[in-house]
DNA sequence: CGTATTCTTGACTAAAATAGTCGGGAATAA
DNA sequence: TTATTCCCGACTATTTTAGTCAAGAATACG
Protein backbone atom coordinates (compact mmCIF):
# COMPACT_ATOMS: atom_id res chain seq x y z
CA UNK A 1 0.00 0.00 0.00
CA UNK A 2 1.31 3.19 -0.88
CA UNK A 3 -0.57 6.35 -1.02
CA UNK A 4 0.83 8.99 -3.15
CA UNK A 5 -0.20 11.98 -5.81
CA UNK A 6 -1.29 9.78 -8.50
CA UNK A 7 -3.44 7.64 -5.64
CA UNK A 8 -4.56 11.10 -4.77
CA UNK A 9 -5.06 11.87 -8.59
CA UNK A 10 -7.45 8.59 -9.14
CA UNK A 11 -9.96 9.02 -6.47
CA UNK A 12 -10.04 12.78 -7.53
CA UNK A 13 -10.73 11.68 -11.16
CA UNK A 14 -12.79 9.06 -9.82
CA UNK A 15 -14.78 11.41 -7.54
CA UNK A 16 -15.19 13.66 -10.23
CA UNK A 17 -16.90 10.90 -12.19
CA UNK A 18 -19.33 9.73 -10.01
CA UNK A 19 -20.54 13.51 -9.29
CA UNK A 20 -20.33 14.74 -13.43
CA UNK A 21 -21.59 11.36 -14.25
CA UNK A 22 -24.75 10.71 -14.41
CA UNK A 23 -26.82 9.32 -18.00
CA UNK A 24 -23.91 10.31 -20.16
CA UNK A 25 -20.45 9.30 -20.14
CA UNK A 26 -17.79 12.13 -18.96
CA UNK A 27 -14.94 12.99 -21.01
CA UNK A 28 -11.09 12.87 -19.77
CA UNK A 29 -10.68 16.50 -21.11
CA UNK A 30 -13.60 17.46 -18.71
CA UNK A 31 -11.97 15.59 -16.32
CA UNK A 32 -8.77 16.80 -16.86
CA UNK A 33 -10.30 20.54 -17.05
CA UNK A 34 -11.67 20.55 -13.90
CA UNK A 35 -8.62 18.69 -11.70
CA UNK A 36 -6.16 20.16 -13.54
CA UNK A 37 -4.60 16.91 -14.52
CA UNK A 38 -2.58 16.84 -17.75
CA UNK A 39 -4.86 14.79 -20.21
CA UNK A 40 -2.74 12.61 -20.93
CA UNK A 41 -1.54 11.44 -17.70
CA UNK A 42 -5.31 10.87 -17.05
CA UNK A 43 -5.27 8.23 -20.10
CA UNK A 44 -2.52 6.40 -18.47
CA UNK A 45 -4.64 6.15 -15.14
CA UNK A 46 -8.04 5.34 -16.58
CA UNK A 47 -6.25 3.01 -19.07
CA UNK A 48 -5.41 1.14 -15.70
CA UNK A 49 -8.48 1.29 -13.75
CA UNK A 50 -10.23 0.23 -17.07
CA UNK A 51 -8.16 -2.86 -17.06
CA UNK A 52 -9.94 -3.45 -13.00
CA UNK A 53 -13.38 -2.92 -14.05
CA UNK A 54 -14.05 0.31 -12.21
CA UNK A 55 -14.77 2.29 -14.84
CA UNK A 56 -16.39 1.49 -18.60
CA UNK A 57 -15.44 3.20 -21.38
CA UNK A 58 -17.39 5.00 -24.56
CA UNK A 59 -15.68 5.86 -27.86
CA UNK A 60 -16.59 8.72 -30.14
CA UNK A 61 -18.16 11.94 -29.91
CA UNK A 62 -20.14 12.32 -26.47
CA UNK A 63 -18.35 9.02 -25.07
CA UNK A 64 -15.70 9.19 -22.33
CA UNK A 65 -15.81 7.21 -18.88
CA UNK A 66 -18.30 6.10 -16.61
CA UNK A 67 -18.25 4.31 -12.98
CA UNK A 68 -18.25 0.58 -13.99
CA UNK A 69 -20.61 0.47 -10.54
CA UNK A 70 -22.68 2.87 -8.29
CA UNK A 71 -20.38 4.56 -6.51
CA UNK A 72 -21.07 3.40 -3.30
CA UNK A 73 -20.13 0.09 -4.66
CA UNK A 74 -16.58 1.48 -5.87
CA UNK A 75 -13.92 1.90 -2.59
CA UNK A 76 -11.26 3.93 -2.37
CA UNK A 77 -8.56 0.92 -1.82
CA UNK A 78 -9.91 -0.51 -4.82
CA UNK A 79 -8.94 2.61 -7.07
CA UNK A 80 -5.62 3.50 -5.00
CA UNK A 81 -4.77 -0.58 -6.11
CA UNK A 82 -5.56 -0.19 -9.89
CA UNK A 83 -3.01 2.50 -10.34
CA UNK A 84 -0.22 1.57 -7.35
CA UNK A 85 0.97 -1.75 -8.46
CA UNK A 86 1.56 -2.66 -4.97
CA UNK A 87 5.27 -3.04 -3.77
CA UNK A 88 6.95 -5.39 -2.01
CA UNK A 89 7.64 -4.70 1.02
CA UNK A 90 9.87 -7.74 1.99
CA UNK A 91 13.89 -7.80 1.71
CA UNK A 92 13.56 -11.53 1.67
CA UNK A 93 10.76 -11.86 -0.92
CA UNK A 94 9.27 -14.95 1.66
CA UNK A 95 12.75 -16.64 0.98
CA UNK A 96 13.46 -16.76 4.34
CA UNK A 97 16.63 -16.08 4.59
CA UNK A 98 15.94 -13.88 7.15
CA UNK A 99 14.39 -16.40 9.03
CA UNK A 100 15.69 -15.44 12.46
CA UNK A 101 17.07 -11.67 12.39
CA UNK A 102 14.54 -9.43 13.79
CA UNK A 103 14.14 -8.13 10.11
CA UNK A 104 11.39 -10.65 8.97
CA UNK A 105 9.62 -9.52 12.27
CA UNK A 106 9.37 -5.92 11.41
CA UNK A 107 8.75 -6.81 7.73
CA UNK A 108 5.67 -8.75 9.63
CA UNK A 109 4.73 -5.64 11.10
CA UNK A 110 4.97 -3.29 8.47
CA UNK A 111 2.48 -5.99 6.23
CA UNK A 112 0.17 -5.67 8.76
CA UNK A 113 0.10 -2.17 9.19
CA UNK A 114 -0.55 -1.66 5.53
CA UNK A 115 -2.66 -4.21 5.57
CA UNK A 116 -4.62 -2.32 7.97
CA UNK A 117 -4.18 0.96 6.24
CA UNK A 118 -5.64 -1.31 3.33
CA UNK A 119 -8.61 -2.79 5.49
CA UNK A 120 -9.65 1.01 6.53
CA UNK A 121 -10.09 2.17 2.74
CA UNK A 122 -11.60 -0.90 1.73
CA UNK A 123 -14.29 1.24 4.31
CA UNK A 124 -14.57 3.89 2.02
CA UNK A 125 -17.20 4.13 -0.69
CA UNK A 126 -17.06 6.85 -3.55
CA UNK A 127 -20.37 7.21 -2.04
CA UNK A 128 -19.09 7.81 1.41
CA UNK A 129 -16.90 10.95 0.32
CA UNK A 130 -20.13 12.36 -1.82
CA UNK A 131 -22.27 12.01 0.93
CA UNK A 132 -19.72 13.77 3.36
CA UNK A 133 -19.47 16.74 1.09
CA UNK A 134 -19.61 19.72 3.02
CA UNK A 135 -20.48 17.99 6.33
CA UNK A 136 -16.81 17.99 6.78
CA UNK A 137 -15.80 21.51 5.53
CA UNK A 138 -12.31 22.09 7.21
CA UNK A 139 -9.52 20.52 7.86
CA UNK A 140 -9.84 20.15 10.85
CA UNK A 141 -9.66 16.44 12.27
CA UNK A 142 -9.56 15.78 16.05
CA UNK A 143 -12.75 13.14 16.83
CA UNK A 144 -10.28 9.89 15.78
CA UNK A 145 -11.95 6.85 14.81
CA UNK A 146 -15.48 7.30 16.20
CA UNK A 147 -16.57 9.54 13.84
CA UNK A 148 -14.01 7.99 11.04
CA UNK A 149 -16.23 4.76 11.26
CA UNK A 150 -19.74 7.11 11.17
CA UNK A 151 -18.41 7.92 7.70
CA UNK A 152 -20.37 4.85 6.21
CA UNK B 1 0.47 12.16 4.14
CA UNK B 2 2.57 9.82 2.27
CA UNK B 3 3.05 6.69 2.83
CA UNK B 4 6.63 5.68 1.32
CA UNK B 5 9.48 3.11 1.75
CA UNK B 6 11.13 5.82 3.72
CA UNK B 7 8.21 5.87 5.99
CA UNK B 8 8.29 2.32 6.49
CA UNK B 9 12.11 3.00 6.93
CA UNK B 10 11.66 5.24 9.88
CA UNK B 11 9.18 2.93 11.44
CA UNK B 12 11.27 -0.60 11.14
CA UNK B 13 13.97 1.77 12.55
CA UNK B 14 12.49 2.79 15.42
CA UNK B 15 10.46 -0.59 16.04
CA UNK B 16 14.26 -1.67 16.05
CA UNK B 17 15.07 0.83 18.54
CA UNK B 18 11.73 -0.38 20.88
CA UNK B 19 12.56 -3.79 20.73
CA UNK B 20 16.68 -3.68 21.24
CA UNK B 21 16.74 -0.64 23.05
CA UNK B 22 16.90 -1.14 26.69
CA UNK B 23 19.14 0.25 29.00
CA UNK B 24 22.09 0.96 26.58
CA UNK B 25 21.53 3.28 23.68
CA UNK B 26 21.40 1.51 19.79
CA UNK B 27 24.03 2.66 17.36
CA UNK B 28 23.15 3.05 13.62
CA UNK B 29 25.26 0.73 12.73
CA UNK B 30 23.43 -2.11 14.38
CA UNK B 31 20.25 -0.84 13.43
CA UNK B 32 21.58 -0.07 9.74
CA UNK B 33 22.77 -4.39 10.27
CA UNK B 34 19.89 -5.53 11.11
CA UNK B 35 17.26 -3.59 9.06
CA UNK B 36 19.49 -3.38 5.56
CA UNK B 37 19.60 -0.10 5.63
CA UNK B 38 22.37 2.14 4.73
CA UNK B 39 23.93 3.55 7.84
CA UNK B 40 24.04 6.96 5.38
CA UNK B 41 20.66 6.75 4.80
CA UNK B 42 19.69 6.03 8.70
CA UNK B 43 21.39 8.92 9.62
CA UNK B 44 19.17 11.45 7.52
CA UNK B 45 16.28 9.74 8.73
CA UNK B 46 17.42 9.93 12.42
CA UNK B 47 18.61 13.35 12.17
CA UNK B 48 14.90 14.46 11.56
CA UNK B 49 13.45 12.23 14.61
CA UNK B 50 15.95 13.55 16.62
CA UNK B 51 14.67 17.06 15.77
CA UNK B 52 11.07 16.25 16.19
CA UNK B 53 12.10 14.86 19.78
CA UNK B 54 11.59 11.31 19.07
CA UNK B 55 14.49 9.56 19.59
CA UNK B 56 17.40 11.30 22.34
CA UNK B 57 20.96 10.71 21.12
CA UNK B 58 24.53 9.82 22.82
CA UNK B 59 27.90 10.52 21.25
CA UNK B 60 30.99 8.30 21.87
CA UNK B 61 31.61 4.58 22.22
CA UNK B 62 29.02 3.11 23.36
CA UNK B 63 26.65 5.79 22.25
CA UNK B 64 23.99 5.47 20.14
CA UNK B 65 20.22 6.61 19.98
CA UNK B 66 16.98 5.69 22.55
CA UNK B 67 13.15 6.25 22.14
CA UNK B 68 12.32 9.66 23.84
CA UNK B 69 9.46 8.35 25.62
CA UNK B 70 8.18 5.11 25.61
CA UNK B 71 7.09 2.90 22.61
CA UNK B 72 3.32 3.07 24.11
CA UNK B 73 3.75 6.54 24.15
CA UNK B 74 4.42 7.00 20.17
CA UNK B 75 3.01 6.71 17.40
CA UNK B 76 3.28 5.41 13.83
CA UNK B 77 2.05 8.97 12.76
CA UNK B 78 3.97 10.96 14.07
CA UNK B 79 6.99 8.45 13.00
CA UNK B 80 5.95 8.99 9.22
CA UNK B 81 5.00 12.99 9.60
CA UNK B 82 8.88 13.27 10.76
CA UNK B 83 10.36 11.66 8.24
CA UNK B 84 8.18 12.56 5.51
CA UNK B 85 7.41 16.36 5.62
CA UNK B 86 3.81 16.43 4.48
CA UNK B 87 2.55 17.25 0.84
CA UNK B 88 0.24 20.29 -0.11
CA UNK B 89 -2.23 18.42 -1.53
CA UNK B 90 -4.20 21.41 -2.82
CA UNK B 91 -3.87 23.65 -6.58
CA UNK B 92 -5.07 26.42 -4.87
CA UNK B 93 -2.84 26.77 -1.71
CA UNK B 94 -5.61 28.46 -0.27
CA UNK B 95 -5.50 31.10 -2.58
CA UNK B 96 -9.26 30.64 -2.85
CA UNK B 97 -8.77 30.80 -7.05
CA UNK B 98 -10.68 27.72 -7.61
CA UNK B 99 -13.41 28.51 -5.09
CA UNK B 100 -16.79 27.71 -7.18
CA UNK B 101 -15.21 24.55 -9.23
CA UNK B 102 -15.31 21.24 -8.62
CA UNK B 103 -11.50 21.14 -7.78
CA UNK B 104 -11.72 22.48 -4.49
CA UNK B 105 -14.46 20.06 -2.93
CA UNK B 106 -11.85 16.91 -4.20
CA UNK B 107 -9.29 18.58 -2.39
CA UNK B 108 -11.44 18.96 0.62
CA UNK B 109 -12.10 14.98 0.40
CA UNK B 110 -8.62 14.47 -0.42
CA UNK B 111 -7.66 16.32 2.77
CA UNK B 112 -9.95 14.44 4.64
CA UNK B 113 -9.66 11.37 3.76
CA UNK B 114 -5.47 11.69 4.49
CA UNK B 115 -6.82 13.32 7.30
CA UNK B 116 -8.37 10.05 8.69
CA UNK B 117 -5.74 7.60 8.02
CA UNK B 118 -3.34 9.86 9.73
CA UNK B 119 -5.98 9.76 12.28
CA UNK B 120 -5.95 5.72 12.37
CA UNK B 121 -1.96 5.51 12.62
CA UNK B 122 -2.22 7.85 15.60
CA UNK B 123 -3.81 5.66 17.38
CA UNK B 124 -1.31 3.23 16.49
CA UNK B 125 1.70 3.06 18.71
CA UNK B 126 5.36 0.79 18.71
CA UNK B 127 4.11 -0.34 21.69
CA UNK B 128 1.15 -2.05 20.04
CA UNK B 129 3.06 -3.32 17.10
CA UNK B 130 5.22 -5.10 19.56
CA UNK B 131 2.41 -6.84 21.50
CA UNK B 132 0.51 -7.71 18.10
CA UNK B 133 4.36 -10.25 17.59
CA UNK B 134 3.35 -13.36 16.27
CA UNK B 135 -0.22 -12.30 16.95
CA UNK B 136 -1.09 -11.76 13.52
CA UNK B 137 1.76 -13.33 11.56
CA UNK B 138 0.01 -14.44 8.44
CA UNK B 139 -0.58 -11.42 5.98
CA UNK B 140 -4.22 -12.31 5.66
CA UNK B 141 -6.25 -9.07 6.43
CA UNK B 142 -10.00 -9.82 6.82
CA UNK B 143 -11.80 -9.00 9.55
CA UNK B 144 -11.84 -5.23 9.05
CA UNK B 145 -12.26 -2.56 11.61
CA UNK B 146 -13.31 -4.14 14.63
CA UNK B 147 -10.21 -6.66 14.65
CA UNK B 148 -7.91 -3.54 13.21
CA UNK B 149 -9.16 -1.51 16.69
CA UNK B 150 -8.69 -4.14 18.87
CA UNK B 151 -5.05 -3.57 17.91
CA UNK B 152 -5.12 -1.61 21.18
C1' DC C 1 46.27 12.18 27.07
C1' DG C 2 45.08 9.78 22.93
C1' DT C 3 42.17 7.09 20.38
C1' DA C 4 38.36 4.58 18.74
C1' DT C 5 33.57 5.15 18.60
C1' DT C 6 29.56 7.31 17.56
C1' DC C 7 26.66 11.06 16.35
C1' DT C 8 26.28 15.49 13.26
C1' DT C 9 26.27 17.99 9.12
C1' DG C 10 26.38 19.24 4.38
C1' DA C 11 27.27 18.48 -0.28
C1' DC C 12 27.06 15.47 -3.81
C1' DT C 13 25.42 11.41 -6.89
C1' DA C 14 22.76 7.46 -8.73
C1' DA C 15 18.64 5.25 -9.39
C1' DA C 16 13.85 5.01 -9.46
C1' DA C 17 9.22 6.82 -9.58
C1' DT C 18 6.24 10.40 -11.00
C1' DA C 19 4.27 13.40 -14.13
C1' DG C 20 3.90 14.95 -18.54
C1' DT C 21 4.55 14.93 -23.86
C1' DC C 22 4.00 13.34 -28.45
C1' DG C 23 2.29 10.96 -32.35
C1' DG C 24 -0.31 7.76 -34.41
C1' DG C 25 -4.27 4.82 -34.38
C1' DA C 26 -9.27 2.83 -33.95
C1' DA C 27 -14.14 3.34 -32.95
C1' DT C 28 -18.25 5.87 -33.44
C1' DA C 29 -21.94 9.58 -33.31
C1' DA C 30 -23.67 13.11 -36.07
C1' DT D 1 -16.94 11.87 -43.88
C1' DT D 2 -15.55 14.32 -40.19
C1' DA D 3 -14.88 15.65 -35.47
C1' DT D 4 -14.64 13.54 -31.18
C1' DT D 5 -13.09 10.48 -28.07
C1' DC D 6 -10.77 6.52 -26.34
C1' DC D 7 -6.47 3.69 -26.98
C1' DC D 8 -1.56 2.65 -26.99
C1' DG D 9 3.35 2.89 -26.97
C1' DA D 10 7.50 5.35 -26.82
C1' DC D 11 9.80 9.06 -25.15
C1' DT D 12 11.33 12.97 -21.79
C1' DA D 13 11.66 15.99 -17.77
C1' DT D 14 11.28 16.51 -13.01
C1' DT D 15 11.17 15.10 -8.45
C1' DT D 16 11.91 11.92 -4.90
C1' DT D 17 14.32 8.32 -2.88
C1' DA D 18 18.27 6.14 -1.55
C1' DG D 19 22.91 6.04 -1.04
C1' DT D 20 27.86 8.01 -0.89
C1' DC D 21 31.50 10.74 0.78
C1' DA D 22 34.09 13.66 3.70
C1' DA D 23 34.94 16.47 7.51
C1' DG D 24 33.94 17.47 12.20
C1' DA D 25 32.45 17.34 17.29
C1' DA D 26 31.49 14.85 21.55
C1' DT D 27 32.70 11.33 24.62
C1' DA D 28 33.95 6.80 26.94
C1' DC D 29 37.82 4.27 28.01
C1' DG D 30 42.36 2.64 28.50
Amino acid sequence: MKLTTRGRYAVAAMLDLAINGGKRPVSLADISGRQEISLSYLEQLFAKLRREELVTSARGPGGGYRLARSGAEIFVAEIIDAVDESVDVTNCQGKGNCHHGETCLTHHLWEDLSGQIHDFLSQISLGDLMEGRGRRGSTQQSDGVLQTLSLR
